[in-house]
DNA sequence: AGCTTTTGTGTTATGAGATAACATCACAAA
DNA sequence: TTTGTGATGTTATCTCATAACACAAAAGCT
């Protein structure tokens, strides 16, 4: 936050059913990839949906453990790399934070309106992607994946 | 690079013609704007032009000094800072590095096509920023600045 | 010129983010 | 049961970035 607000926000934190339900869901498909859902990553991954905001892989590893023991860094970053690549979480570079997909879509291209007063962030489609790919190809670029960050003001801050 | 290649690609490395034209410039655009263009920053820019890709900010570190020296970090961090402020560099926030600014334009967004082989980039402009801008303003967001970095592999590596 | 304010630099130290390397463990396939 | 693969535990370390403070250099003012 380049400029933190001092006026508050009504929090939005996802209810514990909501979080339960997105778990569960997140389990299934994971597993019926062919894949397992281990405790750590569904532990992260209820810490990320929990947050409902980005969230620093450090504080993860604070927060890690239910009696407030904190986990081994390569524990979090494991199963962060799992999430990311299952597409249930990304990876927000522009403020090494990371947070839980809000995008139904199993594989596609997030951008992140981000919030510089209150850190809020808003994950929407990528309607930009397909510009970005066009002019790629013209250029003889193959595009794996694209990181889109936005950074600005919220309704609530602006 | 998450999948280095072996095969070896043309470098395109700047004259130092272009190098010297492209500090003369920046020299003069950044006076004009009542701004001083110092030795470090100078410096730093003149390494970033050369280079013709993008850094690490510990690589500029090691490489500051003429005499082989190395600079302390706050030197070299401050006068990226103030470059990427006056547009003439931008910082690669998904691979943790900064390039000189290849657009003529000074204020734009920028987009990236990083080659995760060879690591080599290719500034385009953003045709891009223009939906998303769109798409923020749609739910109430005002956009300052954004991140838009594609990864993928370059005509050469693919 | 003398004074003040602002802006930039030098330096030390430390905070924050991420991963390498290797031993061990769990689980499923053969 | 054996074997192979993928996941975890653990230690240590590496990379990236900035806080804090003293000092210097330039710009503006009278």
């Amino acid at each position: 936050m380049s400029d933190p607000c001092s006026h508050h926000h009504a929090d939005s934190p996802p209810g514990a059913a909501d979080v339960a339900r997105a778990i569960r869901d997140a389990d299934r498909r994971v597993t019926a990839e062919g894949e397992r859902m281990t405790p750590a990553r569904l532990r992260v991954l209820e810490l990320l949906l929990a947050a409902g905001e980005p969230v620093k892989a450090y504080d993860l590893i604070a927060r890690f453990g239910e009696d407030g023991q904190p986990a081994k860094p390569p524990t979090v970053y494991r199963a962060l790399e799992f999430l990311e690549r299952k597409g249930l979480a990304h990876r927000i570079a522009s403020i090494s934070a990371y947070v839980a997909c809000t995008s139904g879509v199993v594989d596609h291209t997030a951008a992140f309106l981000i919030c510089d007063c209150c850190g809020a962030t808003t994950e929407v489609s990528a309607p930009v992607a397909d510009d970005l790919g066009r002019a790629a190809e013209a250029v003889g670029y193959i595009i794996v994946r694209t990181t889109i960050e936005a950074h600005g003001r919220c309704p609530a801050c602006r």
